[in-house]
DNA sequence: ATGCCGACAATCTGTCGA
């Protein structure tokens, strides 16, 4: 099974990148964030005659989550649960296939909206660690991924992409996350490459991209049987170099089994 | 200090968010 998270900023405008996507790769599932629309504006033409159908959680202008899939799924969640607030931010969505429970997110980024929008970062972590919880009591197999607005350690940023008090990277943001992680989750990309740097954004602005000055924010994080069947994990890096790219590539995972 | 991008309301530009 092939699983692929992908922040695309505007689906109206990425489109032809996914359709190209989705033609070469053929992921049996693709996660993509900051659709930035609303459900009836996702252009589902382009990628039906590729075989994919979509689940679209949407909202005007920002935001917004969808799966799209091949055979069949369940749709388990259309927002986190336990985020009680959940002020209009269509940030989740969790479907299952082949047995797999496999949870979209799209977490705030933290650094607009003062202690309210920080604040509301972090109880989306809480959250999303309770919810992880629940599963493993649950003995579910699954998935976490999307665009966790998180850069784990300083491994994980290239110099002087980030300001000391960045949300990103700020203490009570890498204790949340870290929180969720030891509920005895894998981070795939780290379970394969613990040592290499790795980035899986690159900011549009100054050169970022040209200068490898990086993130890496984009993250899978697997139950523990889902990790003894993780084979492989590719950042399609080529992405970030085409015209008009998304400021994340895709990343995607290869689990044995159950196929 | 910072060279971008996309959505939107309202135009040939500004604001917001990330």
């Amino acid at each position: 099974m092939k699983i692929t998270s992908w922040n695309v900023n505007s689906i109206r405008i990425r489109a032809p990148h996914v359709a190209e996507f989705l033609a070469a790769e053929q992921p049996d599932l693709l996660l993509l964030q900051e659709i930035k629309c609303e459900p009836h504006q996702f252009p589902n033409l382009e990628f039906e005659s590729l075989g994919y159908k979509s689940v679209v959680v949407g909202q005007k202008s920002y935001n917004g989550v969808a799966v799209l899939h091949r055979a069949p799924v369940e749709i388990l969640h259309r927002t986190l649960p336990g985020l009680a607030e959940a002020p209009n931010h269509a940030r989740y969505l969790e479907v299952v296939l082949q047995n797999v429970t496999v949870g979209n997110l799209y977490l705030p980024n933290g650094n607009s909206g003062g202690d309210e929008g920080y604040g509301y970062k972090l109880e989306f972590l809480a959250a999303l660690r309770t919810h992880a919880q629940n599963l493993l009591a649950a003995d579910a197999d699954f998935i976490l991924a999307g665009d966790y607005n998180v850069a784990p350690t300083d491994a994980d940023f290239a110099p002087r992409t980030l300001g000391a008090d960045d949300a990103l990277i700020r203490a009570p943001t890498r204790a949340a996350f870290n929180a969720l992680i030891w509920t005895g989750l894998t981070d795939a990309i780290r379970a394969l490459h613990p040592h290499e740097i790795l980035y899986t954004f690159w900011d549009y602005q100054a050169g970022a991209w040209e200068r490898n000055a990086g993130l890496r924010i984009d993250h899978h994080l697997l139950s523990p049987r889902l990790a003894e069947r993780l084979r492989a994990v590719t950042i399609h890096k080529s992405e970030r170099a085409k015209p008009q790219p998304s400021d994340h590539v895709p990343v995607s995972l290869e689990i044995d089994g159950e196929t």
